[in-house]
DNA sequence: GAATTAATTGAACGTTCGTTTTATTCTTTT
DNA sequence: AAAAGAATAAAACGAACGTTCAATTAATTC
């Protein structure tokens, strides 16, 4: 057999993106075979190659879509005109929507690292301290507008960041939880965490487990 | 050849363990081979297999005696009496340093459950839930005392670990910071985290960076 | 000093890996 | 209806994988 009726590259290419993600976020990219995806897609081990040079190459894709669209969505999200705790809360509030959303392509960004080339991990890390130096600013205009605690800020902003990602490790969108409460909740911690006090629009919204 | 002048089963099997923790560490269970893992210890493939009957059974020995250790540290380090403050400020405090002077073993430890089977999996998470119940107790404590913020506890546990383990991310040893600074930068957020004030026999150690 | 045990080598096993090549079939364009 | 291009299957490549086995030598015991 060769090309089978009904083929389409656009839709072939976007089941191999999906579990890619699936199977790798579950078992591991090295754990995952060529063969093992393309059985999941319902494809020969050969046809991948038609979209993606190598195995790495479709890793990279998906780490680099990932940290873009989380760049993306904050620039979406961020507040025009707000003081530095309405962005905290902003930033808070996107980042952990847009982790729960994509768990595990989440997952694969921060567990799979160590599968890349120099060049392509210097282009996912250069993505990822992108994104975090939006927090850093944040943190600086609080901390001189002294509505933060002035401590060591680089160290708060990885703290904050390890913190509010860990949600994926334990969340399941099927639980007591909504995505809403839980963004709330850790909200809450890392205005604790900062010395800030809730901003009143943030208040409003706000449900305690 | 065969048996090598000065070769002792003892010493082979420590060079093992800590070949590969660096090893894993560095590159994934995955991703090592035996015998690239026989290559650093300077010991050919097959006499890996006189120490650990598979390679599973060496990333679990691994990750169980590290997770005892851990255990074992904070039983020394838990003070016999002290306040809800000053149990958390001992628990962070052990946590930070246990986790800095063993980077390698936690990073495998974290990374690696993927590679464990059912069993073993069971095993290891057995013993983590353990350790985080420590900490649920402790927050427990402070809240009935009304010195913590009463919070969801399981979800404020589960942040703060994330947060103060985080730390074996970007420390190096060699680096401005010292492992007792860092371990009160943390220390300080974990308690303006929690609500709490800082307890005063916790400051006169401390030292801000 | 002979017998026994401990530690290791070197070669080999079958399997699986990522990837390439070639041929074949479907779809679209002319 | 023929030609061109896209999408896939099937088979094969060499390399690497975890693991086993028999042979061999060093250390220990008697």
């Amino acid at each position: 057999m060769a090309r089978t009726t009904g083929s389409d590259g656009g839709r072939t290419e976007a089941a191999i993106r999906e579990a890619a993600i699936n199977l790798i976020a579950r078992y591991g990219y090295e754990a995952v075979s060529m063969r093992q995806l393309a059985a999941e897609v319902g494809v020969q081990a050969a046809a991948l190659y038609r979209y993606f040079p190598t195995k790495e190459d479709l890793l990279f894709t998906l780490m680099r879509e990932h940290m873009e669209g989380l760049q993306a969505a904050w620039e979406m999200a961020r507040p025009t005109a707000a003081d530095p705790r309405g962005q905290l809360a902003a930033f808070v509030r996107n980042h952990i929507r847009f982790h729960v959303e994509r768990r595990h392509s989440t997952h694969v960004s921060n567990m799979e690292l160590r599968s890349l080339s120099r060049d392509n991990l210097t282009q996912i890390l250069r993505l990822r301290t992108a994104y975090e130096k939006e927090l850093r600013q944040i943190l600086r205009d609080g901390a001189e507008a002294g509505v933060f605690v002035s401590d060591d800020i680089g160290l708060t902003a990885i703290a904050i960041i390890q913190m509010i990602t860990g949600v994926i490790v334990w969340f399941r969108p099927d639980e007591r939880l909504s995505v809403e409460e839980v963004a709330e909740t850790y909200l809450a911690m890392t205005m604790r965490l900062t010395g800030a006090e809730m901003p009143r629009e943030a208040q409003h919204v706000h449900a305690h487990a």
